[in-house]
RNA sequence: CGGGGCAUAGCUCAAUUGGCAGAGCGCUUGGUUCGGGACCAAGAGGUUCUGAGUUCAAAUCUCAGUGCCCCGACCA
C-alpha cells in the first residue's frame, strides 16, 4: 500500500477531549475520529487493526468448534420480555420504535436472539453441543462514555453462546473457551490475567474476566502473592474471621453527637477507632427494608449483599424510606431496637463486642451496643469490599492489587435463559430436557485500545506484530532525484508481498523527519529505509520500532526472507485453523 | 438525573470595556531546502453551535435549545 494514496490524517496535537493515552494516540495516528459522545468513525488504518484482532478471535473460536453467525442489531421487544430483561436492563438498553410504533432495542448483547434461534432449530440431543458466535456492533447507552473506544457506547464485540445437553458438558466446554481466550489475548501480544468475576446482569452460576494489566484500567484485581487465586475486587471472597467477641459489660448508653452522622465524624468525637463502630446501611428488597451491618472501617459490596439477601434487584433506601423505617435522620440508625428488621451482618461484625453506632435518634449515637444482647442478626455473610489487608481466601497468603482493563468475560449461564425461553431438546429417551448454556464475550475494539495502553512510548504506538496494521513500513527518501529508488522499492515490495508480508510504503513527497515521525506514531513494528545513501552503499536500513539503532542489511533478495522469518511465528499460529 | 464548565478555521487556541474575525500547526501554489515534525513568499479556508432578545453596534450581554467535557448519583 502506498501512503501517497492512503487516508492517514495524523495529528501533531491530541484532540482536547481525548482523555487517556490510547484515545489520544488513536486519534493522532488517524485510526479513529470522534463523531459524538462514545461513538467513533474507524479510518482505514484503525479498521485494519480491528480486523486483525477479529481474525485472531475468529481463528480461535473456529478452532474450538464455533460456528459464525450474524444476528440483528435491531431486536424486537417481545424476545426481551420473555426473559424479563426489557424491564431489568434499564436505561443502558437503547430503545427505539418503528413507524408502526412497535418497540425494538439496539442489541447490547444477544442471549435472547440466539436462544430463540436455537430453540427453533435445534431439537435433538444429536445436535448438541453447539457453539454459535458473531462479531458485531453492540450499543450500550453508557451514562458516561470515556477513554475513547475503551468505554464507548457503540463498540465491536465478539459474543459466543454454547448450548449443551447437561451441566457436565457445559463445564468442560467452558474450560475449552477459557483456554481459547488465553490464546487469543496471548496472540494479540497482551499481558493479561484471568480473574474470577461477578456475573452481574448477564447472570449465571460463575464467570471469569480477562484483564489486561494496565495502570489506567478501570477494574481492580485482587491477586494472591503465592497461589494462583485472582479475582475482581467486586467478587473477591473474604473468609469468616472467627468467633464472636463477648458482649460489653456495660449496658447501652446514648450520647449526643450533633451534626455528626458519618463514622468519620463520630470517631473524631469519641476518639475510638473506626473498627469499634457498627455501620448500618438500609436497602430495599421487594419493597421491604433490610439492614446491612458492617464494621465502621469496612465498605459494603452491594453485589455481595444482593447475593446474601437472595434478590438481585436490591436498591439503597431513599432518604424518605430511611426516615420512615428507621425513625431517625440518615446517619443515626443502629441495629438495636428494630425487632422486625432483617439484619445481614458482615463476618467482621463478630469482632465488635460492644460497638458504637447510631441511637435511632437525631443527633445521637450509642455505645456498648452488643450482639445477641441488644440486637439479633439474620446471619453473618461476606458483605464487604476486599482490602489490601485481607489474606487470600484460598491459601491465606498476602494479596496484591492490580489495575486492569476487562477485554473478555466468560459466563457459565446454566439454564437461566433456556428455562425462561423454553429452549429444550429431546434426549435419547425422548424426554424433553432444558439446554444448559454458556456465553462468552470479547471486546474487540477494546482490545485495540488496551494494546495501545500497554504498548506505547513518547513517539507513539508500539504494536505487537500480530495486530499491527502493517508489518513493515518502507520509507523512501530522495525518490524525486534518484532514479534508482523507485525500481528498488518496487522490487523489494514485490518480494515482501509474495511472502505474505504486509508493507506500507511511504512514498509521500515529504521531509524525512515528517515520515519518520508518522511511522513511529502509527507504530509499524518493522521499518526499512531506501535512500540515495543506502543505494550508494547497496544496503537497506532496518530498524525495529522502539529500538534506537538501525541495522544495515545488504540490499538483496535475502531481505525479504529475513523479514518473513521474523514474522514466521505468526504463520505458524495461523495454521491453527 | 443533579452540580459545574466549555462551544471561534481541519487540529490546538487567542480576540482588552460590547466596536474591522485572528495566531501557530495543517492544507494549496511557487521558490530555497532535504536522514528525525525546515525556511521564505503568496493563497484557500468562518452561519464565531442553533434560535430569539437587548443595543447605533454582539464571538462578547440575556433567554431558550443542542452538543461536548468534568464531578457526583445511578448502573454492566
Amino acid at each position: 500500500m502506498k501512503l501517497s494514496r492512503y487516508l492517514l490524517p495524523t495529528l501533531r496535537e491530541a484532540p482536547a477531549d481525548a482523555d487517556n493515552v490510547s484515545a489520544q494516540l488513536m486519534q493522532r495516528a488517524g485510526m479513529i475520529r470522534k463523531l459524538g459522545s462514545g461513538i467513533y468513525d474507524w479510518l482505514p488504518l484503525g479498521l485494519r487493526v480491528l480486523r486483525k484482532v477479529e481474525r485472531v478471535v475468529r481463528q480461535e473460536m473456529d478452532a474450538i468448534g464455533g460456528l459464525e453467525v450474524s444476528l440483528p442489531v435491531i431486536q424486537p421487544k417481545n424476545l426481551w420480555e420473555e426473559t424479563g430483561r426489557w424491564r431489568i436492563y434499564g436505561k443502558e438498553l437503547l430503545r427505539i420504535k418503528d413507524r408502526k410504533e412497535a418497540e425494538f432495542c439496539f442489541a447490547p448483547t444477544a442471549e435472547e436472539v440466539i436462544t430463540d434461534l436455537v430453540r427453533r432449530d435445534v431439537r435433538s440431543w444429536r445436535q448438541l453441543p453447539i457453539m454459535l458466535y458473531q462479531i458485531g456492533l453492540k450499543f450500550r447507552d453508557e451514562i458516561r462514555p470515556r477513554f475513547g473506544v475503551m468505554r464507548g457506547r457503540e463498540f465491536l464485540m465478539k459474543d459466543a453462546y454454547s448450548f449443551h445437553p447437561d451441566e457436565e458438558d457445559a463445564s468442560s466446554y467452558y474450560r475449552q473457551v477459557y483456554e481459547a481466550y488465553k490464546r487469543v489475548f496471548s496472540r494479540c501480544g497482551l499481558k493479561f490475567k484471568p480473574v474470577e468475576a461477578q456475573s452481574g446482569a448477564i447472570g449465571g452460576s460463575f464467570s471469569h474476566e480477562f484483564m489486561v494489566l494496565a495502570e489506567t484500567g478501570e477494574e481492580t484485581i485482587v491477586s494472591c502473592s503465592r497461589c494462583d487465586y485472582a479475582a475482581n475486587i467486586e467478587r473477591a471472597e473474604i473468609k469468616d474471621a472467627g468467633t464472636a467477641a463477648p458482649p460489653s459489660s456495660h449496658s447501652v448508653e446514648d450520647f449526643p453527637t450533633p451534626g455528626a452522622y458519618s463514622v468519620e465524624d463520630v470517631s473524631r468525637i469519641t476518639g475510638e477507632p473506626k473498627s469499634r463502630f457498627l455501620k448500618t446501611q438500609i436497602y430495599m428488597a421487594d419493597g421491604k427494608p433490610v439492614m446491612a451491618l458492617l464494621r465502621g472501617d469496612h465498605e459494603l459490596n452491594e453485589a455481595k449483599l444482593a447475593a446474601a439477601v437472595g434478590r438481585p434487584d436490591i436498591a439503597r433506601a431513599s432518604e424518605e424510606q430511611y426516615v420512615k423505617f428507621m425513625g431517625c435522620p440518615v446517619g443515626f440508625a443502629g441495629p438495636q431496637g428494630h425487632p422486625g428488621l432483617p439484619i445481614y451482618a458482615d463476618f467482621a461484625v463478630k469482632s465488635v463486642g460492644g460497638g458504637v453506632t447510631g441511637a435511632n435518634k437525631a443527633d445521637t449515637h450509642a455505645r456498648h451496643v452488643s450482639l445477641s444482647r441488644d440486637y439479633q442478626v439474620r446471619g453473618f455473610f461476606d458483605l464487604r469490599q476486599a482490602t489490601a489487608e485481607d489474606p487470600c481466601p484460598r491459601c491465606g497468603s498476602r494479596t496484591e492489587f492490580f489495575k486492569g482493563i476487562e477485554v473478555g468475560h466468560t459466563f457459565k449461564l446454566g439454564t437461566k435463559y433456556s428455562q425462561a425461553m423454553a429452549a429444550s431438546y429431546l434426549d435419547k429417551q425422548q424426554k424433553p430436557q432444558v439446554m444448559v448454556m454458556g456465553c462468552y464475550g470479547i471486546g474487540v475494539s477494546r482490545v485495540v485500545a488496551a494494546a495501545i495502553e500497554q504498548g506505547h512510548d513518547a513517539d507513539g504506538i508500539v504494536w505487537p506484530l500480530e495486530i499491527a496494521p502493517y508489518h513493515v513500513a518502507l520509507v523512501l527518501l530522495d525518490e524525486a532525484d534518484d532514479g534508482r529508488i523507485r525500481p528498488a522499492a518496487d522490487k523489494l515490495v514485490g518480494e515482501l508481498e509474495s511472502r505474505g508480508v504486509e508493507v506500507l510504503e511511504d512514498d509521500r513527497d515529504a521531509k524525512p523527519g515528517v515520515k519518520f515521525k508518522d511511522i513511529d506514531l502509527i507504530g509499524i513494528p518493522l521499518r526499512l529505509v531506501l535512500s540515495r545513501k543506502t543505494m550508494d552503499a547497496k544496503i537497506v536500513e532496518f530498524r525495529r520500532r522502539g529500538l534506537k539503532e538501525p541495522e544495515r542489511w545488504p540490499l538483496d533478495q535475502q531481505v525479504a526472507d529475513k523479514i518473513a522469518r521474523m514474522l514466521s511465528p505468526l504463520h505458524t499460529l495461523r495454521t491453527v485453523d
